[in-house]
DNA sequence: AATATGACTGACCGGTCAGTCATTTTCGGC
DNA sequence: GCCGAAAATGACTGACCGGTCAGTCATATT
């Protein structure tokens, strides 16, 4: 049997959730290969056997948390696809806060990717990368609003991509408010608000007609 | 006369800006003290009669900059406070996004002060600090919407707070895509997806809402 | 003019840490 | 069970930087 390309594999995992972990309570600046590669039982050298340097290892961190989320978001709207886009919405909303426990974790982790984008030598390569996947997001997001206001669910009359572009952003703001523990219940804020917003955006009963 | 007073604080107030500037630029870990007083045109040592540590430094930039921006809010609020809810809210906002070009250049300081929150040495003080100043702007909001509510302009049924919330947390969402350059005006959009916001919360025009 | 003050300076020190590399350990093939 | 290659190790090094403090000098006081 033959497990050593899987070993390799396993170590390589383990380096990336250990590196993400230490990422995450100490920050980019503050973590230490040395913390890291205790905190995956291996030694300083075997890190830079997988990644070239400190910062390497952290785009790594940051790709692959990113590429997991996409895929989620993916995967949700394919199967849901015919329902209405209201329902939709409301899924993608109740996915994104299922992360939950892991998620909570690593939310100063996010933190760190943001103030990456924002200064220092990676700033331009993080910019761009998550310029990327917001944009994506958006793109799927506006597209699903777009949808309603073809079918006659919405209104006609809203920037279906503005609309989008403002409920990710809440959605990123929640998530700051729960980093610092403002008290309220990000979930079930954006529930009772996302009522209203679907009562404005939806067309006015007298005219088109629901579908 | 005496202007030694006025000196002092003026050499007080360009370390500060320096300090500011160079956080944005290179962020808390990466700045050094050496290039904040070059910057600012003082010797490194200097900086050490205004401020005990790098940290309090940073600290000090930051109780300044949200200095500024809640006495900048609540003068808002008291100058046209009979008007429309409706249309303060509008007011807010524009007002926000009304800092621009100063803002802009230090975007990437809030996300510093944020990951500050999120990891390091900092992180309880900050935290603190931050969720004391998001309740704070979120009871004002929240209390402008419940007002809103009392005199019949908005729907009963819906969580003023809840709603506030979502609103702030929007803000800094849309905030954080204009960092990342993502294509799309912050401000226009969160105009447009106002419109459909208001429209839901609004009380419907014939009897009281749909409950 | 002589003296006192204290704001300001910048060379220096000690600690920290990313990355290196000589050595040791592991492992597959025979 | 032996050998050589590949993988893993961790002690070491050199650069860097926060904070200190002995000394300077412009200004105020006598």
């Amino acid at each position: 049997m033959d497990f050593s390309a899987s070993k390799r594999e396993r170590r390589a995992t383990a380096i990336l959730a250990a590196a993400a972990h230490v990422f995450a309570r100490r920050g980019l600046k503050a973590s230490t290969m040395d913390e890291i590669a205790r905190a995956a039982g291996v030694a300083k050298g075997t890190l830079y056997l997988y990644h070239p340097s400190k910062q390497e290892l952290f785009v790594a961190v940051f790709d692959g948390l990113f590429r997991q989320l996409t895929e989620r978001m993916q995967e949700r709207l394919d199967t849901d696809g015919g329902r209405p886009v209201a329902e939709q919405l409301r899924g993608l909303v109740a996915d994104v806060f299922a992360w939950d426990d892991r998620f909570l974790e690593l939310l100063p982790l996010w933190l760190e990717f943001w103030a990456a984008a924002g200064s220092g030598d990676l700033r331009e390569r993080m910019t761009t990368s998550l310029r990327g996947i917001y944009e994506d997001v958006i793109a799927l997001v506006g597209g699903l609003l777009a949808r309603g206001q073809a079918t006659g669910e919405f209104r006609p009359d809203f920037d279906p991509r503005a609309h989008a572009a403002v409920l990710m952003g809440a959605i990123d703001g929640l998530f700051l408010q729960a980093m610092f523990q403002v008290a309220s219940d990000p979930r079930a804020a954006l529930e009772d608000f996302l009522d209203s917003a679907l009562r404005g955006m939806r067309a006015a009963p007298g005219k088109g007609g629901t579908a």
